[in-house]
DNA sequence: GACAGTATGTCACTAAGTGACACCCACCAC
DNA sequence: GTGGTGGGTGTCACTTAGTGACATACTGTC
């Protein structure tokens, strides 16, 4: 029974990602086509080939519906974080990590088109406030995400209020990064050639987290900790 | 033309404000009485003796009502850090202006009714995401003037990447700040005791904006810069 | 092949939010 | 005084995001 419930839902959890992110595509294009204000429910339902009604189960509001697209890739950088080895310094896990994913050899293929789509979810956000809303709700996700991550490599809890302050720090760290990285592809005509030097880009990211939680989240650890 | 232009704007931005935060204080009122998803934009016009139109007019949607009362701590804040000399630590600043406000010689009296039922908008924010995106909205325009103030210290233009980075990492800083200190208040019974030693709250601000700016903001400038 | 649980469709309904228009009131010119 | 002019408000009709309730189809288990 336990183990009966544990599958199934595991399953239904996968399909259930993958047909949000079918969702996400649709309606993230259509905003960007149309606007926000232009798109309804009904046709982001049309253009998926589902009711209007089974969208509402899938997404709590419209704009809501971005969110999947935009959260791949912040996703694939919580995992990353979180496979992060005690005794290593960010720079070194992090270029390692993504040049690993960049060569393959690693988890998820992020479609360079759906990245392509988050950048402009998150760019029309600039100008539609419920769009912005639904981002921020995404990086406070994030944020969260990032307080495990980092209570759990200081051995501290996740309530402790330090920790707190690291990870919302670091969060709004990487979403800044996220939003100017976004801008400049998408001013550059939507050419990523600026950001393939991935060494420099994880140096970035790591920099700026260490930074924004005042050199306490970066340097490889002695581990005198269990 | 243009000065009576000018002062008639004035008026009715002033008049307008006071109006948003009057609406503001009935809605946070009820959604702490009866929850958000019970409480209707009817309900609220007539709480404030105005009709339903005119809440839209005011306000873009039912849960951004809680807005003005939220924000005016925060807002108030951000008041004192532009104030801030270049020559000081921020640590002293801080003290001076916010002794100075409670002993009534600056600005603004932020009602203590207020601070309590922004303290209750943010912790229902915890159970009502659409409060929360409400929140974060909010926090997310903090980031800017966070950004203004930032880059004015340190003489960088505001769309600067670093500049952003800083003012994104101080905003989130104070936001946790607050949501922490709201959330004790509550928890104690709504007391404010705890935190009365205003000197030891400045230094916390203050530590933990120098913190998420990796010491870049805090300390007094010897100002070589003009 | 019967069964249980879950995802979906259909339809009726609530309420958030907008547009259009009339009104009122304050200020200004004459 | 009368007659504008403009901004804020009320009224009402309307759109549409989002929910509840119920029927149905799908998926895997015994």
């Amino acid at each position: 029974m336990e183990a009966h419930k544990r599958s199934t839902g595991a399953m239904s959890e996968q399909r259930r990602a993958r047909l949000r992110l079918e969702i996400s595509r649709e309606a993230a294009r259509l905003f960007w086509d149309k606007g926000v204000a232009a798109t309804s429910g009904d046709q982001i339902a049309a253009a998926v080939g589902l009711s209007t009604r089974t969208i509402w189960r899938h997404f709590r509001s419209k704009e809501s519906c971005a969110e999947p697209i935009v959260m791949q890739g912040v996703v694939t950088l919580l995992g990353v974080l979180r496979r992060w080895p005690r005794r290593r310094s960010l720079e070194d896990h992090l270029t390692a990590e993504l040049t690993g994913i960049r060569n393959g050899d690693t988890t998820p293929p992020v479609d360079l088109a759906d990245e392509l789509l988050a950048m402009r979810m998150i760019r029309l956000a600039d100008t539609e406030p419920a769009l912005r809303a639904a981002w921020l709700m995404a990086c406070d996700q994030v944020e969260r995400e990032m307080c495990v991550i980092v209570g759990e490599r200081l051995g501290r809890p996740v309530d402790d209020l330090e920790i707190r302050l690291y990870g919302a720090s670091a969060a709004s760290a990487v979403r800044v990064l996220d939003e100017h990285i976004g801008a400049v592809v998408l001013a550059a005509g939507e050419d990523f050639t600026e950001f393939s030097d991935v060494p420099a880009l994880a140096r970035r990211y790591a920099e700026a987290i260490r930074t924004a939680t005042g050199g306490a989240i970066g340097d490889p650890l002695d581990d005198l900790i269990g």
